[in-house]
RNA sequence: GGAGGUGUCGCCUAGUCCGGUCUAUGGCGCCCGCCUGCUAAGCGGGUUUGGGGCUAAAACCCCAUCGAGGGUUCAAAUCCCUCCACCUCCGCCA
């Protein structure tokens, strides 16, 4: 949720940060119309009510046709103050939907337009020249044949399509990235976590995936609760409704989870392969941060990714996402793409948002500091997203007879240097 | 899954049976002041959160808030219903 205040005393700001995003600014009057006619309710219900506390304190007091006659006028009124009730009620919520449905204004230096604005803000590495090497290379799905890492048959018998399993050394990659990645965030400082996966509609709502992303999530029949599709969902919610102390910000938690996408927008989309799956596994960056701090804390969860794709040797590019592209919730958004040496292109690896106080305002969290209590803000990043990395790695780093090199930084976890296609 | 118990403004706690005098008691902690070589002790005051009104901004006034949501009533922390969380015991289970 944007900033009320903000609203009211600046509504051209938010026009002009929906155009930027490629949005109509009818919302903004829409929401501005609900604040009037909330704040005329309020108003309305409290003359009333306080008339009917004033009333009801002098009725044990009262004697006789005086008390008759007190109890008969607070009867009538006690009709007005429930229906005026209803009405804020009523008002209240409608201006909570119009507020909602207005998204993060996007930063002043994030790209205008939409999916194909983005801006490229460095490349790191060179991709790998494989005609130069005198060899084809091998997609991962074939790779991950060979090697016995990676089993879509059989994903598909069981669970249909977008499913996979990780054997033999493709677990033991999951493993070792998951050990890297969490021994980076360790030395990071970050607090390492495990989340739950599956979480309530709040926490769903609260971080902005029911908006226009909702055909996007799994909702678990007959329940109520829904798979999340990153664990920024079960982070975001997890200081929901409290005040955290301002001294102890940032907060940055490491959280590890299964993520759940139905992809219902990507038919006939990287059908093939495990680049787009239904599930996988992730580690997630998220911080609690004061506001002021959030845009450098940003640029640190930056280069924690980059460091991260540095250590496994892989060629990749950061682009500054354009506003149309953001999601609900961010205010700016750097994706990580990696090489992918089969497809010729850059794909996302990972991404990191700053979602200032769009989530915290939903979730209602905040911070005590020494002259308040103050709005504070939360931002995401991608430390490793499991499948799509291991598509990342086996390509690049794969030779002519289907053996892949382990980088460095994961021999240690990985407990070999090579990894060599089982016999047949 | 079954039976019972608990949920009060940071923490602990009184109040709930018997509705109004609750503007929610007291203690701890914290903040301000007084006192005092310093500190401690002592004394006095303050200390939930959100929203609205009035303001340049405050002060101030009002409304809501006793796990959540409904209901009964002129009036609900208190009575009724539903739900949630936690605790104890039983059953089941990794």
């Amino acid at each position: 949720m944007i900033d009320p205040r903000l609203l009211r005393e600046n509504p051209d700001l938010i026009r002009a940060a929906q155009a930027k995003r490629g949005l109509s600014g009818d919302v903004v009057d829409a929401a501005l119309a609900a604040d009037e006619a909330r704040r005329e309710a309020i108003v309305a219900f409290e003359a009333l009510r306080a008339e009917q506390k004033q009333l009801s304190k002098q009725i044990p007091q009262a004697q006789g046709d005086e008390k008759t006659a007190l109890l008969e006028k607070t009867k009538q009124l006690s009709a007005d103050v429930k229906a005026a009730e209803a009405k804020q009620g009523d008002a209240e919520q409608a201006w909570r939907d119009a507020m909602l449905a207005i998204p993060n204004p996007a930063a002043e230096e994030a790209p205008a337009g939409g999916e194909d604005d983005f801006v490229i803000l460095e490349h790191v590495g060179t991709p790998r020249d494989f005609a130069a090497e005198g060899f084809e290379p091998r997609d991962h799905i074939e790779l991950g044949r060979m090697l016995g890492a990676i089993d879509l048959d059989r994903g598909a018998k069981v669970s249909g399509s977008r499913f996979y399993f990780l054997t033999g050394v493709g677990a033991e990659l999951e493993f070792a990235l998951i050990n890297l990645a969490m021994e980076q965030a360790r030395e990071a400082g970050f607090t390492q976590v495990i989340a739950p996966s599956l979480v309530k509609p709040e926490a769903m709502a609260g971080t902005g995936f029911l908006g226009q992303a909702a055909d996007d999530v799994y909702r678990i029949e007959g329940q109520d609760m829904y798979l999340v599709g990153t664990s920024e969902v079960p982070m975001a919610a997890y200081h929901s409704d409290e005040i955290l102390d301002g001294a102890s910000l940032p907060l940055r938690y490491a959280a590890f989870s299964p993520c759940f996408r139905k992809e219902a927008g990507s038919h006939g989309k990287d059908t093939k392969g495990i680049i787009r799956v239904h599930w996988f596994d992730k580690v997630e960056m998220f911080v609690y941060s004061t506001t002021e701090d959030s845009y450098a804390e940003h640029q640190r969860l930056l280069q924690w990714e980059k460091d991260f794709l540095d250590k496994l040797e892989l060629a990749y590019r950061v682009i500054d996402v354009a506003a149309g592209d953001l999601g609900l919730s961010a205010q700016r958004k750097f994706d990580c793409e990696a090489w992918i040496p089969t497809q010729g292109k850059y794909r996302e690896l990972t991404s990191t948002s700053n979602c200032t106080e769009f989530q915290t305002r939903r979730l209602d969290t905040r911070g005590r500091f020494e002259d308040g209590i103050k709005p504070i803000s939360t931002l995401n990043g991608t430390l490793c997203a499991m499948t799509r990395t291991i598509v990342a790695i086996l390509e690049t780093h794969q030779q002519a007879d289907g053996s892949v090199k382990v980088p460095k930084a994961l021999q240690k976890w990985l407990g070999r240097e090579v990894l060599t296609p089982i016999g047949g």
